[in-house]
DNA sequence: TGCTATTTTCATTTTTTTTTGAAAACTTTG
DNA sequence: CAAAGTTTTCAAAAAAAAATGAAAATAGCA
């Protein structure tokens, strides 16, 4: 009886402090346009003392597989979370990659750059329409055009410097 | 008629470039969350060689004059565009901001340094959760409770010194 | 190999976000 | 200061995004 309130006690803490984890990563990942259930996961991984499997992480956040399965599937995608391997457990297990460093390159590579190279393709594009009319303000469009450029070659050359400054 | 025929092709490959403009900056808007008649509108004003008003902007678009509000509400709380008198029209106009570094700056102080205000609260409430039981691992909670103080403090240091860095 | 446990996929439903449109609130000017 | 022009607001509608749940696919074991 001692020993179970004791436990219950502890529980309690970490039922808390899991609360607000998944509350901080469901706003964080919000700012980078992932979905709830992304941060949710994320969130009790991250404060788990051991690896966790989907169906645990399912009926801890109260969600179905299906958005558990694509939740960790982005995770995986982004390398914040990998698998581990549990010992008379046929379930996969998981366990969050705590180095932000790493996620956040993973981010900016897999979910921005791809978004900058179209952009590449669609200035120069739209710098055809200004040479094909030569009656068209040159100097305005040319310049305007030229601070795209600027604009996607500063964001492509920024935006991965930017993890390795990132000192965590 | 000459003229006519000419003043039409201007016009073509202007709209052509008007179109591709808003694409661009449609998308461009949405990696930072920001919906879409916002993209709309600045790619508009991006290219326009005069200020536009308000219903100007909504009829090209063919958007709502409640979006466009609201759209024009948005870019000036970034401060990515600004009004601009045109005489003798009661009408207000507007113009595109187009230094990219001072954009960028608005939006991180306005959209991104508040979440990192309330995700240190929320990481000294974690802290005395943990501090509050002396049962719970205490190396392993405060190990990572330490990565967010770390994650969060380098953000706000980071994140407004890149605007710096954007030489456009 | 076949049986069972586990995970993934995806059409449907639910929730959230964005847009519309009309009324209210301003603003300018005669 | 009133009348017309212009902009904003906000409830309702529409569109987009995310979650569900059941069926399909896959993986591990006997």
């Amino acid at each position: 009886m001692q020993i179970e309130n004791k436990v219950q006690k502890i529980n309690e803490e970490e039922v808390k402090l899991e609360v607000e984890s998944i509350d901080f990563f469901v706003r964080m990942m919000s700012i980078l346009g992932l979905p709830r259930s992304v941060g949710e996961i994320y969130g009790v991984l991250y404060f788990a003392e051991n690896p966790l499997s989907m169906d645990e992480i399912s009926s801890r956040l109260k969600i179905s597989m299906g958005s558990t399965s694509q939740g960790l599937k982005t995770l995986r995608s982004l390398k914040a979370i990998r698998t581990s391997y549990v010992q008379g457990d046929r379930k996969d297990h998981y366990i969050a990659e705590t180095e932000f460093r790493r996620l956040f390159s993973n981010f900016i590579k897999e979910d921005i750059l791809p978004h900058l190279d179209s952009a590449a393709d669609r200035i120069s594009s739209m710098e055809k329409h200004v040479i094909a009319n030569p009656d068209m303000n040159q100097e305005f469009y040319t310049t305007r055009i030229e601070k795209l450029k600027r604009l996607t070659k500063a964001g492509r050359k920024l935006l991965p410097a930017l993890a390795g400054l990132l000192k965590i």
